[in-house]
DNA sequence: TTGTACGCGTTATCAA
DNA sequence: TTGATAACGCGTACAA
């Protein structure tokens, strides 16, 4: 059994509340009791009971971070941050995987009163939440790359993204200025829900609309799966591949898909850009590792993660909501060439 | 606030103790009574307050993960999995990064009283344990890639690994057969600590001893380093080619150092593997769908991961130690060829 | 400036 | 089969 604070009281001479007053520096204590109470705290390396004061205090000192595709390079940079940033403040942060047949929020919920949280950040996931799922959730919560939709008040969240469909244009804009006509588009989600993915869709289309490129449905791959992101790439692209024989440049909704279907261009024989171009969308160290490097939309990851973590201790603290659009850029590498007849 | 098992005690019209029974399925209740209290939970939604259940029974169930550098794709794969398998035996997974600066050992000690852990699973990090560090941190651990090293009783730990001497050797001695002798051999740590990069170094002098390829020293490219893998991949790489005009052939630590060093041949000009032959350790999905797909050691990090927990897990409930070493297998993609004049 | 005593929501002991 | 009641360790009115 470890040492508690009557024990620590005793061995100094002193009550209760006064030891508790010198570790929370909470009340007045004279400079000399202070340091009597704190030499027997150090010399019995006494630690206080977190379970004890949650109890009394309601409230944990926790946050938690929950990831749709844990696994996605991109979220990693951010994890990174996240982590270190919420250390900092002297909070726990528990991080959990939700997968494609999950709903964020219901676990959000679910674990807020769980393991009673003071707050949740959402990374990934889709723009369909419910204003009733939200009211269900009792604690600040920041969505990080996506936002809630039109229904959800802007008062019940705070949230941390991009523009999606903007960034996706320029992405096709590119494309289309250096002469390419047939472009695919691989995304992963059916396009009827509401994700990062079907924004991009959106701006594709945009794209090829504002610049007068035909639409060709067979150039869009897209499918609901649960293969990883360079397996998805892959096996979208040699689908493409297979059914377009006059495809020129393709872009990909993430990077991770995007190298999956450099891959099968490469491997086809193919070479990038010369035969075809390819761009990404995130920004990932991968796509820049890769040969040739791939270009992307970048986004300021980190930046991102600190500013959904501030936006989080901000609500904690009785602030106002926030939301605010981060922009990318387009980098350019060399996976991406003007078209030559 | 929510309700208090006193106020479902009240509703349902029994007593706490009852309500107690019925929830926790600890001592008899008939079976009227429990249905009755239970449709008292449901109807309110009842969820017990940990951080009180935890007071009384002084143990919060949460172990933690502590990685060492987790942005690392090939402990990505492991977390996933000691996530899930966690989360399914109802346990709180506290995910921790721990620093190239840090002691992951000390960290583990602190947060076990302060997070009151029931175990600790760490993942990465070096084989130089104390015995009296580890005499310090008073509950199970599994160390995930490493073991802690001769002084350390093994009764004070389990562990799961595979060899890593042993598999570096096994690369290099591929590397041999293919008749190449200017082998570089690229790692991120001072030799002198044990890492599994230093066991594997060891490996690669004793292929090179047994096979009669004489060690030459500026063909180790080591260095302590906080770049990512791929940056640190791609500088060690650069470094090797500029100093030896020969080299044939690389093994690098990690995959990803592979990928970074992979993307310093192939910018320089060079084929792989025409030109140099190029291996890797890990078996991480990047190797693959890069171009050219990149030879590589793969650990059964599923495997691995899924053993961690099933032997922290054995602890837990008082089993024995347990020290495993898995078995890798030799991935051949085609980074590495023959040598030809 | 200090200390006593109560209550946070549970579980477990014991008596009914 | 049930239900009072005493802990668990801490924070904090309130009294001194």
């Amino acid at each position: 059994m470890e040492v508690t604070i009557k024990e620590i009281a005793k061995l100094s001479g002193v009550g209760i509340t006064t030891v508790s007053r010198v570790i929370n520096n909470s009340g007045p204590v004279s400079p000399k009791t202070r340091e009597k109470v704190m030499a027997v705290v150090r010399e019995y390396n006494y630690i206080p009971n977190n379970s004890a004061r949650n109890l009394k205090s309601n409230q944990s000192k926790s946050v938690a971070l929950l990831v749709k595709s844990i696994t996605n390079p991109f979220f990693q940079k951010m994890i990174k941050v996240i982590e270190q940033k919420v250390a900092l403040r002297g909070y726990q942060l528990i991080i959990q995987n939700v997968t494609n047949l999950q709903n964020e929020l219901d676990i959000a919920i679910s674990e807020a009163k769980d393991r009673n949280l003071q707050g949740v950040i959402i990374m990934g996931g889709s723009f369909n939440y419910t204003a009733a799922k939200f009211s269900g959730l009792k604690i600040p919560c920041v969505l990080l790359t996506v936002s809630a939709g039109d229904e959800v008040s802007l008062e019940s969240y705070s949230s941390v993204r991009i523009n999606d469909e903007l960034e996706a244009f320029k992405a096709v804009e590119y494309l289309i200025s250096m002469g390419h006509r047939r472009i695919g588009f691989i995304m992963n989600a059916p396009v009827d829900e509401m994700t990062p993915n079907s924004l991009r869709y959106r701006g594709y289309i945009r794209a090829l609309e504002q610049y007068n490129v035909p639409f060709d449905s067979s150039l869009v791959a897209s499918e609901f799966s649960s293969l990883s992101g360079y397996d998805f790439g892959f096996k979208m692209m040699k689908q493409l591949l297979a059914q377009n024989k006059d495809v020129t440049a393709v872009f990909a909704f993430a990077d991770i898909v995007a190298i999956g279907a450099a891959k099968a261009i490469l491997s086809s024989g193919l070479k990038i850009p010369e035969n075809i171009s390819i761009i990404g969308f995130d920004g990932i160290e991968e796509a820049e590792f890769y040969h040739p490097s791939i270009d992307t939309i970048s986004q300021p990851a980190e930046q991102m993660a600190l500013s959904s973590v501030e936006l989080l201790f901000d609500m904690l603290q009785g602030g106002e909501t926030r939301h605010m659009v981060f922009e990318s850029s387009l980098l350019k590498r060399g996976s991406c060439a003007a078209i030559h007849k």
